[in-house]
DNA sequence: ATTATTTAGTTAACCGTTTAACCCCCCCAC
DNA sequence: GTGGGGGGGTTAAACGGTTAACTAAATAAT
């Protein structure tokens, strides 16, 4: 093991100069400079993270997933995650992926106060989550994936709501109804919230019954989609608050012996990787996942240079996919709802 | 910042004795030991990982990965991941996604020799990867997600292949393709030997033309799919190397006006998210991701603690997942092939 | 010519743990 | 009663960088 003693002896210099020099420090004229990094690709010198870290910032950022590693095998996160190993790579940051034990929360904060980590990132926030007092109790920096907490960045809901509505109304769609997202979400209301709003917006009325309880798994969103079907005037389209929702309704819809996109139509909201290879695939709302990723990143480190506000918050615009699961309004209907023609 | 100085103040003893404690090395009697405990509890005392690791290791496995954060977007690497973690948080070792520049193979290896990790997983190795070659010569221990380099782990090909081609001869089915994976797949030839020994397993005879080139995309899966379907004799089933093939092939199916599971048999290879929402669903070879991910922490695990030799190998069992793009072969063949009823 | 400032470095303290080496005292054996 | 051995500690030297404080020489300002 090659230290910066080694180094300094053999370019004839002391260690502080070995140091200002590959710190980019000092005044250091470009002779000696050159004579350094000589001696430094001769022995082939590394230095040594932990001693560097002793004393200043360990340069790594930590990672805090909810519960159980389930939650990292999810293609959503694992685009996040994408996005924040590039911005960190950017930024010359490793990630650390924090080890858990039965208290996420102390475990969590002992790895950041450990001083392994700069600062954290807290994936899947639950509403008043354990990680985030107690983080923001020991001082230390973090941004979370979700509206919680301090400082955190999220998808922008009500805009992709927005979105969604103003297809579906382009289509020539007017009785529009919801299958709302599980309500233990932190962000579950912005989803109703943005679709009233959309609603308001196309000057439409929301449908009597038009927003149906959902929840998280896809017979959620099947059983959603029976009640909407059952419905005395059913809607002509519906939005479901998350893609797995709509692979029941879609279901649902197939099994009413509707077809998805001609005699009713369906969106999603996500993009996840089934949603274009459904039948018909899925015209969905993609959350800007690998964005997310990168907006985190750049706020924890702007968090941990306190070249931010404590508190500080960002939404991302999704974006609309369209795809085949949505199309005209059927004519019967326009019929219906046109009859002074 | 509390020291461990502090505590020793505190309990009144010295900083060696409250470091015995922690480590539980040294004798000291329970008296001593609950008295620094209660010190290291008053005071919230939280040993700096830095100074911890300047002189041991850094507890810390690296996670190397290839070119590209798209590879960690992936569902599938997303899984093995889950893995690692799993293993990792298990043996109280944290998991650092390493930050990647240019040129992979020195960063990678710079950040091992930095001693932020005690050794390397290398994900989606490359036939001669640097990385690897890299590692190597610089000594550090390191595994790789696929077969290459001296330690590493990856899913059983041939035993897939085997349950592959069992699955669709209890079927009936008795003329049996195979769309190959790209070549430069490091464990492509694993598909091709695994097939031909399936097939002799069962007595069969190969096609003429019963392996096609296949690639890595959708449309290569299309292409050959087409290939195969223009045969004098088509097979009444095909095996693709990946799911991504299949969803190609059974586009190509479709739109040949075959109904797939039942005038023609499709198999994909993997068990990406989208497979169990294709229509029909795919039946295909489950990769054991999560426990490749778990295996290959406790091969690096061995190989730092040297109680692994240099060299080691392991491949863990694919699983066989039915679905509906399987079925009895369609009778008119069984007919055309048993002449003698 | 003298003082002030800048440049180019050096010295050594410091970061917080671990751990080899030592010490002291008590007990036991011979 | 002397030597040996172990229990229960302590001391201080690492570990490998960073950086504040200082010095010496060269240059600029007055």
């Amino acid at each position: 093991m090659v230290t910066i003693r080694q180094v300094a002896a053999h370019a004839g210099v002391s260690t502080a100069t070995v140091s200002y020099v590959l710190n980019g420090l000092g005044s250091i004229p470009a002779e000696t400079r050159a004579r350094v990094m000589e001696s430094v690709a001769a022995l082939d010198y590394q230095p040594r993270h932990a001693a560097r870290a002793l004393r200043g910032r360990s340069h790594t950022l930590g990672i805090s997933m909810a519960s159980g590693y389930d939650r990292l095998a999810d293609p959503a996160t694992a685009e996040i995650l994408a996005g924040m190993a590039h911005a960190a790579s950017l930024q010359g940051l490793a990630l650390l992926l924090m080890p858990m034990s039965d208290d996420i929360a102390k475990s969590c904060v002992s790895v950041a106060r450990s001083g392994q980590v700069d600062g954290v990132i807290v994936c899947d926030p639950q509403p008043e989550d354990s990680r985030l007092t107690a983080l923001q109790n020991a001082e230390i920096a973090c941004v979370s994936i979700g509206p919680q907490g301090n400082t955190w960045v999220t998808s922008d809901i009500r805009l992709g709501m927005n979105l969604a509505v103003a297809h579906l109304v382009g289509l020539g769609h007017r009785r529009i109804a919801l299958i709302a997202p599980d309500f233990a979400l932190a962000a579950s209301d912005w989803y109703v919230d943005g679709f009233l709003a959309a609603l308001a917006d196309a000057q439409l009325e929301l449908l009597d019954g038009g927003i149906v309880a959902g929840g998280r798994r896809e017979a959620d969103g099947e059983a959603a989609m029976d009640e909407l079907l059952a419905l005395p005037e059913p809607p002509t389209a519906v939005i479901a608050a998350s893609d797995e929702l709509a692979y029941g309704a879609m279901r649902a819809a197939r099994d009413a012996g509707l077809v998805v996109g001609r005699d009713v139509s369906l969106m999603g909201f996500d993009d996840l990787p089934p949603a274009a290879y459904l039948q018909p695939p899925l015209t969905t709302i993609r959350q800007p996942r690998f964005a997310i990723g990168v907006a985190a990143v750049q706020l924890l480190v702007a968090q941990i240079g306190h070249t931010s506000p404590a508190e500080f918050t960002q939404s991302l615009p999704p974006t609309l996919l369209v795809r085949g699961s949505t199309g005209l309004v059927p004519p019967t209907v326009i019929a219906h709802l046109s009859p002074d023609k």
